[in-house]
DNA sequence: AGCACGCCGACT
DNA sequence: GTCGGCGTGCTC
């Protein structure tokens, strides 16, 4: 037993905190509840020992253990370890996102009576109300109804005071600030398994007998001859209960008799009378919303060649054990998803567990269903829109090792599998990989780290690799396994260019769609295909600008143009109400009226620049009365079950043509697509950020990989002002590999990544001149302290320079040794301790996706 | 981060 | 002369 043990709490802090454990005990990787700066806090124990802290300071005790052995198995408290120092976070924060538990606590506060509100109770019941005080009388009554229910000495839980005299939150913490209560912090550790109610026929019903039934004539008489005086429902409903053996759960139970318009209140009364008794029970795991038509899919036998081919590699490379990363190159419709599976079913087969990590946008309902088909009970889903209950059920399930099979978004690499034998990263070069706030991990690198530490197989697949991955493979730090045709030999779709700009030329006008691209369309409708197009922009007009004075409207708390959004149909879809037009920032969710006239300089003249979807879509309808359009962004698809519905129409050929932002891109099988057109996407090879071709690159291969995966072949128009830019030239011709090489001569000039490693240091603050200040400092240190190997550009104005009313300056750190990169960082922090400057002024995003 | 403690303006 | 506003600074 020992008498101390260091715990990792989830505050920006960057180290441990010591507590005596008493008479508990606690394992290295146990969470453990611990008094913290006048709370109570969930921590993770990180070490016990019995060194005593130094004598000036006051080591407090934990207060409850809540975990008899670790919840963190060593592996992952490694890669917790080993993120807290690569992306310089807190280990505690890391802990935290690793283990998403929170529904398993509750924090409140608790209120006892003090000294001070003693007196007040008793003198102001003896004289009556004598002090002044701006309160409302109502307030003034709820603070002595406190008191009173107080008295006792006895401390309350706020909901019970509140209950009770009807005070809130804030009034009891004036009255604590008052020192009239002593406020006190509580964490009650609640069950977050969760149960239903399940109804059982009473064997004996004990208060039935014949003689109260006088009602001889009742069809259901003979089945039910021992029951009391019972209406038609209630008899309905003990029928349903003794046809399915005495005992079913009551939502089936509701479901079924509602359908037959027997209310819900017939069982309640069946309860009270006690012929019917209710239980809990341990909800059993289903999904919802899943469509039953994953069948079809993934059995080894339907493998071709190329991907029986890859599957061999990665079942061999599990059979031997140890770490070996892949990268699995495979085009799109080439049936990357049909590996995944056979390799797990093989993982699954050799008695390990297997995890597939997919983007945010890939776990769609169909995925989902198509997953439940292959593995039934065996596979847990893990993804953004679970309920902290649901997260917390799956997670232990998970860790019981009920569910081999995981499959989830990026904090589903950190899943407790015991066994776990693989790693999939679907889409690794997808950016949703990257967590964009403390602490700031890439799942993909995680994921290789985990395969890493624990020994395992681990393959990054993509149509697209990232130039990190294809860097790692091409110098033989990855086995790279290539899937180069698609499935059944479909050709890939025939990419065209369509040159804007002699569109421009010869028609004379700036038109959103070309003619070709238009009569192509046409076409393609009239022969009952589908077509989908890209304009990767959301709302109606991204630009805003006043012809008389040139002003552009901007957000009122970021330094970005406000995009029109026209209103209408959007918010339809999900039967709310409808939202007019309006300007909207896409960046911090500010909305206002479309103005009149110029708030500047007060002209009327204000015109709209650059279509979104939305407008797209309008055009559309003009162009194509007869098509039945559909769109996809953000405005239209909120969640799972809009994006469900929405390609269930598109399935069902209930829509014909397409519009939307680069959500249509990602993975969708639609069969009937044989056109896609795409609509200013270059626009994004000017934003300044080094990955900008890549991104674009990626996008165009993904948008074209949409057409012709049924029986019919596919071709794809690019709209573009730019028919040289390698980019486009690599796309047309399906050549990843060429702009692979390409890309990587100019990051080779450029020195940026792969061929370097980069961090982004942000410095920001609500006023401007501390942000200045910040970065001077900053500045100055970085020039007296030059790190070794390391460049410093900047600090200047980041491109977004500010942000939901924060200013925001940055410094890219650049090196070609990852361990002088970190030195630096490291050295920068420390000297961000000592100028005093505040730490949530500086974040340090190591290996960023993008630099804005 | 989140909370406690401490110093100043608004009202009795 | 108090109450309650928000600015520093610490948290085992």
């Amino acid at each position: 037993m020992s008498l101390y043990c260091d715990v990792a709490l989830p505050v920006p802090l960057d180290r441990a905190f010591t507590y005596e454990l008493g008479d508990l005990e606690a394992e290295v990787g146990a969470r453990v509840m611990v008094p913290f700066g006048g709370q109570l806090l969930q921590g993770v124990v990180v070490g016990v020992h019995d060194r005593a802290p130094a004598e000036d300071i006051e080591v407090k005790k934990v207060q409850r253990v809540m975990d008899e052995t670790a919840l963190l198995p060593d592996e992952l408290m490694e890669l917790g370890k080993w993120i807290a120092s690569y992306y310089c976070a807190p280990l505690g924060e890391v802990l935290r996102g690793m283990m998403p538990l929170t529904a398993e606590v509750r924090r409140q506060w608790t209120y006892r009576i003090a000294e001070q509100g003693r007196k007040v109770l008793y003198e102001g019941a003896a004289k009556g109300s004598s002090r002044r005080s701006k309160l409302s009388v109502e307030d003034q009554n709820r603070e002595y109804a406190v008191l009173n229910y107080l008295e006792s000495g006895e401390p309350a839980k706020i909901a019970s005071l509140r209950s009770a005299t009807g005070a809130n939150k804030a009034l009891l913490d004036a009255m604590a600030k008052k020192r009239w209560l002593l406020r006190e912090p509580l964490a009650e550790v609640r069950d977050a398994r969760r149960v239903e109610m399940l109804a059982v026929l009473e064997e004996a019903s004990p208060r039935s007998s014949m003689s109260e039934d006088p009602d001889m004539g009742h069809p259901d008489r003979s089945t039910t001859k021992r029951l009391p005086k019972l209406n038609d429902n209630q008899l309905a409903v003990m029928a349903e209960l003794a046809g399915c053996g005495g005992r079913e759960l009551v939502r089936e139970l509701r479901n079924r008799l509602g359908a037959r318009g027997v209310p819900d209140s017939s069982l309640s009364t069946l309860v009270k009378r006690g012929l019917v008794r209710l239980e809990e029970t341990a909800q059993v795991f289903h999904v919802t919303g899943l469509t039953q038509d994953g069948k079809k899919f993934a059995h080894e036998h339907a493998l071709n060649e190329a991907q029986t081919e890859a599957l061999a590699v990665i079942a061999a490379a599990m059979e031997k054990g140890g770490f070996r990363p892949h990268l699995l190159y495979g085009i799109t419709g080439s049936g990357k998803t049909a590996v995944y599976v056979a390799a797990m079913q093989r993982a699954l087969a050799a008695g390990k567990s297997a995890l597939l990590l997919v983007p945010e946008i890939g776990l769609t309902p169909g995925t989902a269903a198509q997953m439940v088909a292959a593995f039934g009970s065996e596979v847990a889903l893990l993804h953004s829109q679970l309920t902290p209950d649901e997260r917390a059920e799956q997670w232990h399930r998970i860790r019981r090792g009920e569910a081999r099979v995981v499959i989830g978004t990026r904090s589903a690499v950190f899943a407790p599998m015991p066994d776990l034998g693989l790693i999939l990263v679907d889409e690794e070069h997808d950016s949703s990989y990257k967590q964009e706030e403390t602490p700031r991990y890439h799942g993909r690198d995680v994921a290789v780290m985990r395969a890493k530490l624990l020994g395992c197989a681990v393959v990054l697949g993509s149509a697209t690799p990232s130039l990190e991955s294809w860097n790692n493979a091409e110098r033989g730090r990855y086995a790279l396994v290539q899937m180069l045709e698609r499935v059944q030999q479909r050709p890939l779709p025939k990419v065209e260019m369509i040159d804007m700009r002699e569109e421009f030329r010869e028609t004379g006008k700036e038109q959103l769609f070309s003619r070709r691209l238009i009569e192509e369309t046409q076409a393609t409708l009239d022969r009952g295909e589908q077509v989908i197009i890209l304009l990767n922009r959301r709302g109606y007009s991204f630009v805003v600008m006043c012809r008389s004075c040139g002003e552009k409207l901007e957000c009122e708390n970021c330094a970005v143009s406000l995009t029109y959004h026209k209103g209408g149909d959007e918010d339809a879809l999900n039967g709310e109400a409808r939202v007019g037009q309006r300007l909207e920032c896409h960046y911090c969710g500010y909305r206002r009226t479309v103005p009149k006239a110029c708030p500047k300089c007060q002209s009327e003249h204000l015109y709209y620049l650059g279509a979104g979807s939305q407008q797209g879509e309008e055009r559309l309808q003009e162009l194509f009365p007869g098509a039945r359009i559909g769109r996809m962004d953000r405005d239209t698809v909120r969640t799972r079950s809009d994006m469900e519905r929405l390609l269930a129409r598109l399935h069902s050929g209930e829509i014909n043509l397409l519009v939307g932002t680069q959500m249509i891109a990602k993975g969708h099988d639609i069969h009937g697509v044989t056109l896609v057109g795409v609509v200013g996407a270059d626009f994004a090879l000017g934003l300044p950020d080094f990955r900008a071709a890549e991104r674009v690159f990626q996008l165009l291969t993904q948008v074209s990989g949409r057409a012709g995966r049924g029986e019919l072949p596919g071709r794809v128009l690019v709209q573009t002002y730019q028919p040289d830019h390698y980019v486009n030239q690599f796309a047309i011709t399906h050549n990843y590999t060429g702009f692979a090489a390409r890309e990587m001569y100019f990051r080779r000039a450029m020195r940026y990544p792969p061929l370097s490693v980069l961090a982004n240091v942000i410095l920001q603050g609500e006023e401007l001149e501390e942000v200045l200040s910040i970065s001077t400092k900053m500045g100055r240190w970085l020039a007296k302290n030059k790190p070794e190997g390391v460049r410093v550009l900047g600090p200047a104005p980041a491109p977004n320079a500010r942000l939901k009313r924060i200013y925001r300056y940055h410094m890219v750190l650049k090196a070609d040794r990852r361990d002088q990169l970190s030195a630096a960082l490291r050295a920068l922090l420390a000297c961000v301790d000592a100028e005093q400057i505040p730490r949530r002024a500086v974040i340090v995003d190591v290996d960023p996706v993008h630099l804005m």
